[in-house]
RNA sequence: GGAGCGGUAGUUAAGACGGUUAUAACGCCGGCCUGUCACGCCGGAGGCCGAGGGUUCGAGUCCCUUCCGCUCCGCCA
């Protein structure tokens, strides 16, 4: 570029740079070129700055500005002035100057772009992702990625302000059985033996609390091979936080601390501390979900008891029934409640019970058998009102809270029921220890099976584990899990009960965790900490839909990389030296499907 | 493993009842244009209708298979 040197961005030049001579470097966003004058809107990281190549005044660098095509790289050297009288373009920070080229140079040429390079866009995922660089060039990917480095930073100094030490854990780690299925990676100089990359460094932020770090953090990248949704990616980021000599409350309060924090220095907004807590309990009782979207009501309600005995036999048999009221909802159309009855078909329910409330009658295909007695109780459980539809879900506790429970974020989203622009955070805290696992026919932990059961809840692991408790939170925001922690086990005699009552066999568990039994035997203090899913919080922060929006290079549904074409066949020496053989031939096309690709030591 | 939505020009979409030459906008190419700002005007090029098979005199449209993207259920300690 030789003695070329940019003098500002193209967001920065203003009525009070008028004069300035200056020097800008971007690509072209817009030219509009009227065969005299010629407009070109420049484009770099911080904004747009119309440039003029004027035949009066530089007839050289008008002379080739012709050639000038979208996104072409080019610098511009001129001087700064005022826009003309009503040529003000208010749209723009720099709308009240234009830049008068004397001199340009072309930086480099561009291929037109497959598609435009703006925030209306529209492009597909598919094309968005086979062009991740030139999607990221749009301002509002450039505004998430900058978001999360705000974020990511703004945490970096909390921590460190707290006493909190970054350290690296390895990605190379051991295969462990609970939890999601590992990424394997084979081991060239242990042939037959795979690393597994960590779901989260759980056991190493353990045992540098037994190391004596008291207070650790890493932002810290996370693998887990299972299917991928919106708003989970294959591998995705933690910040990470462990903390020596605590308990729940000194965690949490940490944790609001550090959220506060990124919301007055990156958001400018104030949150009022501490954040509301609600008991598992309850928000599985008042919502039906575990990570309860406040913001609205909408609330469930028990009617188990009051139908047990009702003339309705899907009432009467069912372990649970709820109802929800949706006020003023008596005008929906039965087509309407056709949808919704279809919507809560993907949670198991058979169907979508309802009672719309009228003046002189209670309209519904149930009605009917309902005794007076069971309506009055329905309608005081309810607080039901004349406009209000009410819907029922009644079966197995699990498929009825998980029906309705999502039926009411679904319909206050269709209701238009949610505030815009508000952040609503919770605690949720005292899970259950265990949650039964019907494929394998037993408990399996619910956070992790180093989690430490509430006081007092020692005994029930092996008695009655369903009702045990676990030292457990999450931070729920808008409805969405955002961070979630526990108190740790220390002891490793609670550690050894807890494996045992996950079933596993004493040598089984020696294999697996030996060495954090070992550590805990090595004077481990108590401690506990928590993650934060840090893709998921900038997506809430930057009012993304997906986190594919907040991260450089995000993986496809099908976990592939559009822009590299990972993952990919490799060469059959690579697969030899690492002691491998593919179980069958890679197939031509179509057919690779179950087994093929699987490998085998 | 399962359910749903989508795949038509470079892009975003229309076309769906099976029937002339598959539309539109933007983009692209050429021309004109000295105050535009998503410039304007005139002209032009551009298509294996995701792929494969079938039904039919005839398929973008109907049937089957398959690939890709997205949303969701299961899964995600």
């Amino acid at each position: 570029m030789g003695d070329w040197q940019r003098s500002h961005t193209c967001g920065q030049l203003t009525l009070v740079d008028d004069t300035a001579e200056v020097c800008l470097m971007g690509w072209v966003q817009y030219r509009r070129d009227h065969g005299g004058l010629i407009f070109v809107d420049l484009r770099d990281r911080d904004g747009l700055t119309q440039v003029v190549f004027s035949p009066d005044i530089a007839p050289a660098a008008h002379e080739n500005a012709h050639i000038l095509r979208s996104e072409y790289v080019l610098a511009v050297k001129g001087r700064v002035r005022p826009r003309p009288e009503g040529m003000v373009n208010s749209a723009m920070v720099t709308g009240g100057i234009e830049v008068v080229v004397h001199e340009w140079k072309l930086l480099n040429t561009s291929k037109t772009p497959p598609f435009p390079i703006e925030d209306r866009c529209d492009a597909g995922e598919n094309l968005r992702l086979a062009w991740r660089y030139l999607d990221l060039r749009r301002p509002r990917m450039q505004e998430n990625l900058r978001l999360r480095h705000k974020v990511a930073q703004t945490i970096r100094r909390y921590l460190d302000e707290g006493g909190f030490v970054e350290v690296e854990t390895p990605v190379l780690t051991k295969s462990t059985p609970e939890g999601a299925r590992d990424f394997l990676v084979p081991s060239r100089l242990n042939s037959g033996e795979f690393y597994a990359l960590p779901q989260s460094p759980q056991l190493f932020k353990q045992m540098l609390m037994v190391s004596g770090l008291d207070r650790y953090f890493q932002i810290v990248r996370c693998f887990r091979d299972e299917d991928l949704r919106a708003d989970r990616q294959p591998e995705f980021t933690q910040v990470d936080i462990e903390m020596s000599f605590v308990d729940e409350k000194k965690v949490m309060s940490m944790a609001e601390g550090l959220i506060a924090r990124v919301f007055t220095e990156v958001m400018g907004r104030e949150l009022s501390l501490p954040f509301p807590r609600m008991r598992w309990d309850e928000a599985m009782e008042r919502y039906g979900v575990d990570k309860p979207d406040t913001r609205f009501d909408l609330e469930l309600k028990d009617i188990t008891d009051i139908v047990r005995v009702s003339g309705f036999k899907l009432f009467a048999q069912a372990r649970l029934v709820k109802g929800m009221k949706v006020p003023g909802g008596e005008s929906m159309t039965r087509k309407e409640i056709d949808v919704l009855t279809e919507f809560v078909r993907i949670y198991g329910a058979q169907g979508l019970a309802w009672i719309k409330i009228k003046a002189d009658e209670w309209q519904s295909p149930i009605a009917k058998f309902l005794s007076d007695k069971e309506r009055r109780g329905i309608a005081d459980a309810l607080d039901l009102q004349v406009g209000d539809i009410v819907f029922f879900q009644a079966g197995e506790p699990d498929m009825v809270n998980a029906a309705l429970g999502n039926l009411r974020v679904h319909l206050a989203g269709q209701l238009k029921l949610i505030p815009e622009d508000s952040f609503n955070f919770l605690w949720v805290t005292d899970f259950p220890l265990y949650e039964y696992d019907q494929e394998e026919k037993r408990y399996v932990a619910c956070h992790h099976p180093f989690t430490s059961p509430a006081p007092g809840h020692l005994e029930l692991m092996k008695s009655d584990p369903a009702k045990a408790r676990a030292r457990a939170y999450d931070m729920v925001l808008n409805g969405n899990e955002v961070g979630g922690g526990s108190i740790r086990i220390h002891s490793s005699n609670v550690q050894r009960r807890m494996f045992e009552a996950l079933g596993f066999m004493p040598e089984q568990a020696e294999a697996q965790f030996g060495f954090l039994i070992q550590a805990l035997e090595q004077g481990a203090p108590p401690h506990g900490g928590l993650a934060f899913g840090l893709d998921r919080l900038v997506m809430l922060l930057a009012g993304a839909s997906s986190i594919r929006d907040v991260i450089a290079f995000p993986k496809t549904q099908k976990a592939t990389c559009l822009l590299t074409g990972a993952p990919s066949p490799v060469e059959a020496r690579q697969l030899r030296e690492l002691g491998l053989r593919l179980r069958e031939q890679p197939a031509k096309e179509s057919d690779a499907k179950s087994g093929v690709g699987a490998i085998q030591a």
